[in-house]
RNA sequence: GGACGCUUAGCUCAGUUGGUUAGAGCAUCUGCUUUACACGCAGAGGGUCGCAGGUUCGAAUCCUGCAGCGUCCACCA
């Protein structure tokens, strides 16, 4: 075997994937055995764009998780694909084209060019994040390879869609919607990015005679008020309850208000009184549809401008503009009775990033409060069930889920745009037709609105497996096994997925999620376009390989906590693979090295490695269990290195067992596989030519070569080493001086590694040195008066006595505390007894020392 | 306003159910051309675990309060 000294990912990664690709194992039904299934699926991500740092962590999670369940023997399915993602996809491509002097992309071009300007746009931006995902050595079926807007998809769509009209579940109805006016198209209350502002908060009253003075930050609305609400205790204003008062503040009509009470309401906050405005507030729908007498009048159109109702002072005129008049004439009739500054948030468009307006229109509608017929149940009990069926990592975010749903509303899933699955109703005159092939007949018209991105992600989890068909898939790998996601995507995706699944299928959509971190730059701040500290995976994966950076993504995580990505962490990794490369290198070219005679040392080195070896399986399983790869990954790294490395395979190289070796070297390997796959498979087909590594078995710890006895005498011949390693850099002693170790009591198995390792020479019987090396198991004097410089010595034997007094005298004052003695397990007293001892005796050891010199 | 999270070495973070004198990597310093690896080897220094109380024989770990940072939610008009 001829390998360079050097690992070169580049050299071998796209050779590698397009091995494991032939073999055809990505697909599980092409695994070997019996094995229980185990499925797995793709966010998937939207084709925006390319993938980022964040996409990069998510296919090193999901595919060090199906990599360790397909070596476990599982049919293991990574389910990719990719979401068309509706508005975002939309709103990018028109700004691309407005950077290209096309200002009004819609009417320009007309809905099928721009349609197919887009889609165009979306299967480029698709290749190029396929061609990501197999860089980063992702193992997934391409063959079940999914696309929220495809054939299969969009039938799972319309099919859902009908099914909820028909139980009435989904609905078309007039209500108040949050609309971007830059987009033109309505938007879900959860795609609202809320903004601090600050802004003007005016009291004041809508006439002279009015009873009730009330707060807004948005005077403009108020010419579409219909009622005054109170709470039903507050004494101040009982007497009014009911009352109608007819005012005129320059709307077109004049106003009604009627004083309605309603327990919403603060009493303490402001006046205690809300001008209710149906139209352009949410909570004020809300109290609408309690009091429906009250009547509802918009004044505020789609363009963002003052409607006729407003008043022919304020129509046409922008809302900014409307507000600033009506302030105006407040101001000039004595109205105004106090005005402040308030810092408040305000909501506005995720995709378009203009402030949205509330506004009341048809829509569509899912209803999460309505009894789904036959179940007994609404779509967010439903919700709320599923809760408990699935175990969520961290437990925490079960809470912010389970909040989230009682604060949930209609969900409104029609929108403006023309990319996204049109919604399957035709209209003929007055008549409706909601199903999922047009009437055959003439004179329907579909209707123009597409679905919200979520309603078809939602489906996502059986979709996928080829619902509404009862495939054999979805038998076998549906609900799906795990899923990880980031926290922001909770109530957008895991949401609307249990949501869907519990209705459609009546399961959950998935048995266990894992909620990860947001990934964030050097100085901790997210990765986005405006600040221009993106990075593209492949741009790091060209200089570091692949492999190091997914070991470089996982390591320093934990569940459900943001984390931070910077190069010398990638570095660090690349160093990992580079040892790992290197250490099979040595073990499968070096067995040519003369044997040395040993004295049994080799049989402990041996034991202990075994021991440590079947000690780190157990530990590896136990965290994988947990989704502790953070953990795992720091355990192989430490074993593979400092023991395996550093300890084991120098003392072969005096000690030699090939076979051992090897062995623990092709565990180590499997153990690595699932974080850094490229660098383990090459390595693999030098040692197994024409085998894979990513179908052979994980290891299993065999607890009887476990062995706490030989891994505490293991640990105290290296104690002995460091310590005369120690003295050696103190005293600046070169490895080519060779410098003699007495010793009185018998080393056996323990000589030849002490002497090799150090380079010293060990000599029994005389006590000529003056130099005490201590731990619990051996004593040896060390004769280094020839070469130490001895002051500087006995000053650092004076410090560590100094230092160990005071230790032995803290025990001491422990151990003899009444408390501890009755109220302590005997365990721990035993523990620290022998502790106190053991102290005590090397104290007295470096006291002699010190004499001596 | 509510909820949640974070605060441990210069930096990035671990620390499982409370129990040896709190760990790792990077960075710093010292010494090594030891033929697998300088993407390396052998060492060293560096922390009153945010602050203040409490529970306990024993607290980084459990409880209470406070401070700073961050995230999410909300109908403060």
């Amino acid at each position: 075997m001829n390998l360079p000294k050097a690992y070169n990912a580049q050299d071998y990664e796209d050779k590698i994937y397009k091995q494991w690709e032939a073999s055809g194992y990505f697909n599980p039904d092409n695994l070997p055995g019996n094995g229980e299934p185990f499925s797995l699926l793709f966010p998937p991500p939207n084709v925006t764009g390319v993938l980022h740092l964040g996409h990069a962590l998510e296919n090193a999670l999901m595919d060090t998780q199906i990599r360790y369940q397909r070596m476990l023997g599982k049919k293991a399915l990574l389910l990719p694909g990719t979401d068309h993602s509706a508005v975002a996809t939309q709103a990018r491509v028109e700004k691309n084209l407005q950077a290209q002097g096309i200002k009004h992309p819609r009417t320009e071009y007309g809905r099928e060019k721009l349609v197919s300007i887009i889609r165009d746009f979306a299967e480029q931006s698709k290749s190029t994040i396929l061609n990501q995902i197999k860089k980063l050595g992702t193992s997934c079926d391409w063959s079940r390879l999914a696309y929220t807007f495809d054939e299969q998809r969009s039938r799972a769509v319309n099919e859902l869609f009908v099914r909820m009209y028909r139980d009435g579940l989904v609905y078309k109805g007039y209500r108040v919607i949050n609309w971007s006016v830059k987009g033109q198209s309505t938007c879900s209350d959860d795609e609202l990015v809320y903004v601090e502002q600050t802004t003007k908060l005016y009291t004041f009253k809508y006439s002279k005679d009015f009873p009730i003075a009330i707060a807004t930050t948005r005077p403009e609305t108020k010419l579409g008020d219909t009622a005054v609400a109170v709470h039903p205790n507050d004494e101040r204003y009982q007497q009014y309850i009911g009352k109608e008062y007819t005012i005129n503040i320059g709307a077109a009509k004049p106003l009604v208000i009627k004083i309605i009470a309603d327990d919403t309401v603060d009493m303490n906050y402001g006046t205690g009184a809300v001008g209710v405005t149906p139209a352009h507030s949410m909570a004020d729908y809300d109290m609408y549809l309690k009091h429906p007498d009250i009547g509802l009048i918009q004044v505020i159109s789609e363009d963002g401008c003052m409607t006729e109702q407003a008043g022919k002072a304020y129509q046409g005129l922008t809302a900014l503009a409307a507000r600033e008049k009506l302030v105006a004439w407040l101001k000039d009739n004595n109205l105004i009775i106090k005005e402040e500054e308030l810092v408040h948030s305000v909501g506005t468009s995720d995709r378009f990033s203009d402030v949205v307006e509330v506004i009341p229109k048809e829509q569509w509608f899912v209803n999460v409060n309505k009894i789904i017929p036959g179940k007994n149940k609404t779509l967010k009990d439903l919700m709320r069930e599923a809760a408990a069926k699935i175990k969520i990592t961290p437990e925490r975010f079960e809470k912010t889920y389970l909040r989230w749903i009682e604060n949930l509303r209609d969900w409104c899933i029609s929108r403006q745009i023309w990319w996204g699955h049109r919604i399957p109703a035709w209209y003929k005159d007055k008549e409706v037709y909601v199903g999922i092939k047009a009437p055959l007949e003439q004179g329907w018209q579909q209707d123009e609105d597409t679905l919200d991105t979520w309603f078809s992600s939602g489906t996502w989890t059986f979709s996928t497996l080829g619902w509404p068909k009862q495939t054999a898939d979805l038998k076998k790998f549906h609900p799906i096994s795990w899923m990880q996601m980031g926290h922001e995507i909770i109530f957008f995706w895991m949401a609307r997925m249990i949501l869907m699944t519990t209705y459609a299928l009546d399961s959950i959509p998935f048995k266990e999620v894992y909620i990860h971190g947001m990934l964030r730059d050097k100085q901790g701040r997210k990765f986005s376009k405006s600040l221009g500290n993106g990075i593209n995976p492949l741009d790091v994966i060209k200089q570091y390989g692949a492999d190091a950076l997914r070991l470089s993504l996982l390591k320093g995580i934990t569940p459900g906590n943001d984390s931070k990505f910077y190069e010398e962490k990638v570095e660090d990794s690349r160093n990992f693979v580079n040892k790992v490369w290197n250490v099979a290198r040595y073990v499968t070219t070096s067995p040519s090295i003369p044997p040395l005679k040993g004295e049994g040392g080799e049989a402990i080195a041996d034991s202990w490695i075994e021991s440590k070896l079947n000690r780190l399986i157990q530990e590896i399983n136990n965290y994988f269990e947990h989704y502790q790869y953070s953990l795992a990954a720091e355990k192989i790294y430490e074993f593979l290195w400092h023991d395996f490395a550093d300890w084991y395979i120098e003392i072969t190289k005096f000690q030699p067992n090939p076979v051992l070796t090897k062995q623990v070297l092709e565990t180590t390997l499997k153990l690595l596989h699932p974080f850094i796959p490229f660098v383990t498979e090459v390595l693999w087909s030098e040692l197994h030519p024409g085998k894979l590594l990513m179908i052979e078995t994980w290891p299993q710890a065999d607890a009887t070569k476990i062995n706490p006895t030989i891994e505490k005498q293991f640990a105290d011949i290296q104690d002995i080493v460091t310590q005369i390693r120690d003295l050696r850099a103190k005293y600046n002693i070169a490895y080519s001086t060779k410098i003699t170790l007495f010793t009185k009591k018998p080393v056996s198995g323990t000589k030849d590694i002490i002497e090799h390792l150090t380079k010293v020479v060990i000599s029994e019987g005389s006590g000529m040195g003056k130099v005490q090396l201590i731990n619990d198991a051996y004593e040896f004097t060390l004769d280094l008066q020839s070469v130490i410089d001895v002051p500087k010595y006995q000053a650092q034997l004076k410090k560590e006595i100094v230092e160990l007094k005071k230790y032995v005298v803290s025990l001491n004052q422990k151990l003899n505390t009444p408390e501890f003695i009755s109220k302590a397990p005997a365990r721990i007293i035993e523990v620290e007894q022998k502790k106190l001892a053991d102290k005590k005796a090397i104290l007295e050891k470096l006291e002699k020392s010190l004499q001596e010199l």
